[in-house]
DNA sequence: CATGAATGAGCGTTCATTCAT
DNA sequence: GATGAATGAACGCTCATTCAT
């Protein structure tokens, strides 16, 4: 019967706390994200417990997002590579089109803020990724490793093909080619 | 010239420092780290300008002391295979056991306190290391790709590597094997 | 005319407040109140017009109900010294067994929160009891003092006997007999 | 070598502490206390590490005055009736001059902020006090009562003559004679 | 130079009250 | 009337840096 909490300022307050964090880090100030967001500071705290809990929201939604993102229209059937090729692709382009995301997961994957539990929740919704860098390195020096290694590994490479794409975006396409092609040989 | 006891008290407030940040992440009070140092908080600043200038410092210190390990004993000769290995077993290893060393660079890394310049310092400091990626990588996928590009696809192995190792220390070994057949594949 | 359930919400709500005053003091939050009265915390303003008026009107319960507690079975007749054991009594044993409610009467005596007009209340209200401490002096060493400051000394000493009480229940008893024997001897 | 901590400094917070909690209660903000007592703000937490742990200082350093005050000039010898009266005089003498002091005290013992141990200090701190009522109640209805018991009932008896003073100082010589004759016989 | 107190802007969070639904 | 989100001033406390001693 009261006034619902608004979808709308949920995300203004998420998308606001993505901008002031890329911008200037963890410590962006909640009251500096309420005003980016057009709320006033305490309402913050009526749809985030606290800025903590917030971060950890963010880590997840962002995390989701690119798991969407790779996942959409990946061919199906066999083709390993193909579909390699297809994760590789949008989710370079993912980052380096959305460059305040991508620095916003860094500086969260890096910082002790977010709960091991929402990490977890955040590989297993996944899943699928991870499974077809098991497939791909099936044969492998990796297959017997860990998928979750594996998938730290290609992580590795995507962030730092990411990183130069950005500093050097008329290169794009060659770090994403080159990378590609060195994360392939990497599994197998 | 001569700087009485100064020597240690900055050695031991960029121990404490890494200690700290380690710990409690890059806002750790300078007040925290000159206790930890057991010199009054002043001190910092006749030592180092501002609280920024002490972690360029830092992250130029770690940066050689990572390089001067990779290289120490380093096979001469024209075995790329050895030299990559014995670069890899060495930063692995460095990396296991100096974990707040790492974690602090790790922090460091993804921070913006650190100028260019200083990056551009410790690249250049750790330009044999490069030259070694370059030729480990002359014939492969990534032959035509900036040196600096590939030192950062290693690196980002070599962390990944190196935090799956901590995370469990008695697979060491085949973390350490797995990756560093990963790399050379990359690479080669 | 008809209120509804409203006189249910209302004590509720006035229930609430003094298990929440009692446990967090004074500056326990409406919302809390609401909470655990299990109503929306908008509530707690329909039915007082504010919080400072919502601990008036507890006072003034609070003082209604100890009055009410102390005078009920009151021995009729002369004999003062039975009467004002029996007072004693009551109101030791509901101070005891009611330690929120007491806890907040010692609060808000304490605080400036109660307007002066409703302490009179409460005062006119206790008539019959200062009456008792009156008759109970009139030929001891307070006999030319106000009623009031009569009522204040025993209030003294009978505060302190339930915290004593309340300490130590299992010489309950003896506070309150020792405690009995002095008061008398005070008035007297 | 460094400045060293003043002590003017820290008695101006505690005067500062005592008026301003005095007259808006112990809400009163530090930032408040700190304008009274002409220091910045975040001095007041280089003298005492928390608001509540200031708060505890100021209970022990009132107890002690008061304390201090009461037994200054006691009369030597048996005469206990005479020790007697001298206390309740300069008790209800000091607290009638010390409005603020009183007051402060009032709200610090029912609040929870004061820790058990510093009630604990300041009971033993008031030993020789409560070793004359011990005497003086050595033959009365409480002689078989603890002395901190006693020690509550006289201390409740004192605080309401306060009261009384305080709210009609014409009277004041007459609160204090009724008073004290009334305390005298509760004890004998 | 050594020391550690001084400084005050800034932070995350709370909360009584209002008011849109 | 019932509901609970909206509001924003206020709070206790922190901290990099300065500077009196």
């Amino acid at each position: 019967m009261a006034r619902p909490r608004s979808e709308d300022r949920r995300n203004a307050i998420l998308m606001a706390t993505t901008e002031l964090i890329a911008e200037q880090g963890l410590g962006a100030p909640t009251a500096a994200i309420a005003k980016r967001a057009g709320v006033p500071n305490g309402s913050i705290f009526t749809y985030f417990k606290t800025k903590t809990d917030l971060l950890n929201v963010l880590y997840i939604e962002l995390s989701r997002e690119m798991t969407d993102t790779v996942l959409a229209r990946m061919p199906a059937g066999d083709d390993i590579r193909a579909q390699f090729h297809h994760l590789w692709e949008t989710w370079t382009s993912w980052g380096a089109a959305n460059l305040s995301k991508r620095r916003v997961q860094t500086l969260l994957n890096v910082s002790d803020l977010v709960t091991e539990q929402n990490r977890n929740t955040a590989y297993e919704y996944a899943d699928a990724v991870y499974e077809l860098f098991r497939r791909a390195s099936a044969r492998g020096a990796l297959r017997n490793s860990p998928t979750r290694y594996i998938g730290g590994l290609v992580h590795g490479l995507a962030e730092t093909t990411m990183d130069f794409i950005v500093r050097n975006p008329r290169k794009a396409q060659q770090f994403r080619e080159a990378g590609f092609e060195a994360a392939w040989r990497m599994l197998n």
